[in-house]
DNA sequence: GAGTTTGAAACT
DNA sequence: CAGTTTCAAACTC
């Protein structure tokens, strides 16, 4: 990978799916499967064997981490049986794909592996190891996100995942409700909390020597998990495709494996898999104001610059800003706080008071952060959804313009009564997208979409609506979801994914299963089929994809008898209802850069839903005849015909928190996993910030 | 930099 | 659920 002089990136080097494989894929321990990977992965034995692989290899890190693969293994072992030609367990070491380039070895897809171990520079790891799993499993299920599947994990990072960068990239979601489109990715990984982090450990940039050594310099502030998704784009649209870094990003080594090769390493961990989001933004690409138009929240932003200096977007900073906040009453232990809304710790360029949202708060926070979720489970969920497509012809991102009403939305819809939602004040504004019908500002002028133009976005909202209401009903009239799931902090925004956990209290360790990314449902807008204004061309390919898979599902489930007693094969069943759902939408998740995918960090855009071993696959889908009507009733209607207009079944107020009622399970059980993001103790906090922060980082202010 | 305005978040 | 209060960011001067 080119690593510019100063340890940046060279633009034309950085491969952003690159990044976000090793970035969230593997430090967060998810990695996100495509339907193409599904399908090759039930198919490929081999794959198994790398999960076995990565087994052993935990199994070596310690008993939390056996703890929690509990029951994985010989859920592996009964999976493998059932594939022909399956690896004999050998115990080859686990090896991680270094990206060429790199200076400090990544770990791709073996990510949980080396989430567990040691880092070499701190023993830090190990005792977050468990919490670590803990938490990977926590966000993978309230984002929809499965834990990694040890399944052909680096033939599916390394590969696929490339192969995927060539593909057009269909949608993406905004996190950040105050428009941080620009700082997407950074959101994601705050999102994914420590597995994020751990992504941001594992990936080459987190870990350059740079890095690692500036990182503690780093301001701690980062991205916010708002807009992941957008930068990435941004950036590609910006720089021609592939880079995540653009002209002005800073210059910190992402590893960007420029020959694709990967050479087996050592994983030097982190010391911290307790490493704050905030060092994984730091690590990150930051690029803020690319296009101008985005406007990020400090907290969404990371201070990274490339001269090493540091400063406080206020002002004058111009698409670069990186404020952070400046709390006085809340402690930064409420939503006003943007540090503590984006799920970072408060770093030394806040000006906060009192403030405990710092590492050495970390229970303090984690149970605010709880309590808030109690009250709104949506609290911390993403407030802007953007739709990005590439155009088929000529390969080149093509970003939708954010300013056109239909590409992106608030989710909630702003309240402006005297901006006119033309100012900041307006959260819709700020995000840089357009006001909706759920908006119920007045006078609305909002340059990017005024309140009452229609666009699909409000469409895309209602089958959002329509398939979850289905999918609820579903639930409730089977009981398949437990009465776990009526806990808000169970519950997913708007998506509550479903795990075939039957007897499994402990679904939330056991879960290893073939992941697909999937839009998480609050990306709604990813679901958006081709319609209207998106050309059915432009998502042709990945729709064939996506029937195929669904088709291929189908074939399984009813050519193949399930034996439900075999609990261990089964395992688990993570259906992201999203995922199965918005499968069809998925003719985007193909295209989606991995690093979209894995950047997700709660009610992320695209959150990997339904990766299925073979086994879980065709059992899952055998298992509930109904999830199969759902699929068919409502994925079929979208798929089958692009140009068909969606089906509006029901329109939701983007006020209203959708919360499931409570439902009896039986098969399904939402993870009971704490919500809150990872907000491990972060190398660079305020207080240990007298260590960082030598090398401040450049913060400019949004436009 | 201080003060004002604004609207989200929190509270009742 | 609506109204009110609190809060911190955005904005103005």
């Amino acid at each position: 990978m080119g690593s510019s002089p100063s340890g940046g990136i060279d633009e034309d080097l950085v491969d952003p799916l690159e990044v976000d494989l090793t970035d969230s894929a593997h430090s967060a321990g998810l990695c996100m499967m495509q339907s193409e990977d599904i399908l090759h992965l039930l198919t490929d034995s081999t794959k198994l064997h790398g999960l076995e692989q990565k087994i052993d290899c935990e199994k070596d890190t310690g008993q939390d981490t056996e703890k929690a693969l509990g029951g994985f293994q010989s859920t592996l072992e009964q999976a493998m049986q059932e594939l022909p030609g399956k690896s004999s367990f050998e115990d080859n070491p686990v090896e991680t794909y270094k990206q060429v380039g790199c200076e400090m070895p990544s770990v791709v897809c073996p990510k949980v592996e080396s989430d567990l171990q040691d880092p070499p520079c701190g023993p830090s790891l190990s005792q977050h190891a468990g919490a670590a799993h803990k938490e990977v499993l926590h966000y993978a299920s309230r984002f929809r996100l499965e834990p990694l599947q040890f399944i052909g994990e680096n033939e599916y990072c390394g590969e696929t995942t490339r192969e995927a960068l060539n593909k057009p990239v269909e949608n993406m979601i905004l996190h950040d409700p105050k428009g941080q489109q620009h700082c997407g990715m950074h959101t994601h990984c705050l999102q994914f909390g420590e597995a994020q982090l751990n992504n941001a450990a594992n990936s080459p940039s987190f870990w350059s020597p740079s890095n690692i050594g500036s990182s503690s310099n780093l301001p701690a502030n980062s991205g916010v998990p708002k807009v992941l998704e957008t930068s990435c784009v941004e950036v590609r649209a910006n720089s021609g495709g592939r880079q995540l870094i653009g002209p002005n990003q800073p210059t910190i080594p992402i590893s960007s494996p420029t020959n694709g090769g990967h050479s087996s390493s050592t994983v030097p961990r982190p010391s911290g898999i307790g490493l704050h989001l905030n060092s994984i933004i730091n690590a990150m690409p930051y690029r803020c104001g690319t296009t101008g138009t985005g406007s990020m929240k400090s907290s969404e932003r990371g201070y990274l610059n490339i001269e090493g200096r540091k400063k406080k977007a206020s002002a004058a900073n111009d698409g670069d800003g990186c404020k952070r906040c400046n709390c006085k009453k809340t402690k930064c232990l409420k939503l006003y706080c943007d540090c503590f809304a984006a799920g970072i710790y408060c770093a030394e360029p806040c000006a906060c008071q009192g403030c405990f949202n710092r590492p050495e708060y970390e229970d303090t926070v984690l149970e605010t952060r709880q309590q808030i979720e109690s009250r709104n489970p949506l609290a911390f969920a993403p407030k802007v959804v953007q739709r990005i497509t590439e155009s088929p012809a000529n390969s080149n991102v093509e970003v939708r313009n954010a300013s056109t009403p239909s590409s992106a939305r608030h989710k909630r819809g702003c309240n402006c009564k005297k901006s006119m939602c033309l100012k900041k004040y307006c959260e819709c504004y700020q995000a840089n997208v357009g006001c909706s019908n759920g908006c119920r500002c007045e006078g609305c002028k909002n340059v990017y979409g005024k309140k009452g133009d229609s666009g699909m976005a409000e469409d895309v909202f209602r089958l959002e609506s329509s398939f979850e209401d289905k999918l609820e009903m579903f639930a409730s009239q089977d009981g398949l979801l437990q009465t776990e799931m009526c806990d808000p902090h169970n519950l997913t925004p708007l998506t509550p994914s479903f795990q075939f956990s039957d007897h499994r209290k402990d679904a939330s360790k056991s879960r290893f299963s073939t992941r697909r990314c999937l839009p998480s449902p609050e990306s709604n807008i990813t679901f958006l089929p081709p319609y209207g204004k998106s050309p059915v061309s432009e998502n042709s390919h990945s729709h064939a994809l996506l029937l195929k898979d669904l088709k291929n599902i189908e074939d399984m489930s009813s050519h193949q008898d399930l034996d439900y007693s075999n609990e261990e094969a089964i395992d688990e069943f993570s259906l992201g209802y999203d995922g199965l759902l918005h499968s069809c939408d998925l003719s985007t998740l193909p295209n989606l850069p991995s690093s979209v995918n894995s950047h997700c960090w709660r009610n992320t855009p695209f959150t990997p839903v339904a990766q299925f071993s073979r086994t879980q696959l065709i059992r899952a889908v055998d298992y509930d005849e109904k999830l199969h009507d759902v699929l068919e009733d409502d994925m079929p209607d979208i798929l089958k015909d692009d140009s068909t207009p969606l089906k509006v079944v029901k329109v939701s107020s983007p006020n209203k928190k959708r919360v499931s009622p409570p439902r009896s399970s039986r098969k399904f059980i939402l993870q009971a996993v704490p919500s809150f993001p990872p907000l491990t103790p972060r190398i660079d906090s305020k207080d240990s910030s007298s260590q960082n922060m030598d090398d401040p980082q450049d913060c400019s202010s949004k436009t």
